[in-house]
DNA sequence: TAAAATTAAATTGTACACAACTTAAATATA
DNA sequence: TATATTTAAGTTGTGTACAATTTAATTTTA
């Protein structure tokens, strides 16, 4: 067997999976006028609002190189504001407009609608869930979630 | 359980593990000059060179668009050369160079190398690669590769 | 076989991703 | 407490991704 084979290696099908799965999304992130990076962020403040850029940063591991613009967009948009925090102001506070907010209501949809997109049962989920936070952990992936063993 | 968060998804586990594969990369592709889809087109060419731009293009799902100037810069860097089909000459047929060929000796160690840096032996390498297959499968991405069941 | 449809690359424009660097604020330390 | 270090965003530059469009070659079909 050759090593340097496509099909033999991991990183391809990661590669291929990854940029298929955010394909998908785009249609159902249209209606919302969301990119999938974008969409990412908002789950992150629609978790929790009112949350320092670096920190957004943190969970979904992007810098600022990436997120400066992307938030900006977002503003642009009218989904969120920048503050800065009184206490240190080198910190950008990220908050949600009431636009930015409501939208979660027609992103409700969004998760089941991509299983289904993604031909997914409960069980196949779970199963694929268990494996990607197995490796995420290895990877020292696990930004923010500590439940690796 | 909130659907809409981020830990209950599986594009995001994706895409983080995704990006922080091809980070692995970058170092052990450095010394040959490559980035990560760089070194995947040179893969394709290392299996079977002399081959339609299309057909990379359909082996690694990637359009004209990202693959033109991708392909100018392996050009450029004297990996490899364009020819056209005489027999239809909209097709580009893309060829290796003697350089490009070379590089394939260097490139020998990284799947081995990469396998370490995942921190994976061979059993859970193919667990993984079975889940993967199955889930490309069911995305219809295939391509290329009738293995599906 | 001439016009229409299809196909393969290239081009254009937008949006990530990230390395490397800059700027400004906060903290540490001599 | 003045200087050095660290930290958070922002900026710049390169390289993907991909939708949409254009151009040129080939194939269909009227």
């Amino acid at each position: 067997m050759n090593p340097l084979s496509l099909s033999n290696q991991l990183c391809f099908p990661f590669y291929a999976i990854s940029k298929e799965i955010s394909k998908r999304y785009r249609p159902l992130l249209a209606p919302l006028n969301l990119t999938y990076p974008q969409y990412l962020v908002m789950l992150v403040l629609w978790e929790q609002d009112f949350i320092p850029l670096k920190s957004i940063g943190e969970r979904l591991q992007l810098d600022s190189g990436t997120l400066t613009p992307l938030i900006n967009k977002l503003i642009e948009m009218g989904y969120v504001k920048k503050t800065r925090n009184p206490e240190d102001e080198r910190q950008l506070v990220i908050t949600l407009t009431e636009k930015g907010g409501a939208v979660k209501e027609d992103a409700q949809e969004i998760p089941a609608k991509i299983n289904e997109v993604l031909g997914l049962d409960e069980e196949e989920f779970i199963r694929y869930r268990r494996l990607l936070d197995e490796l995420a952990c290895r990877l020292d992936l696990s930004g923010g979630e500590e439940n690796c063993e």
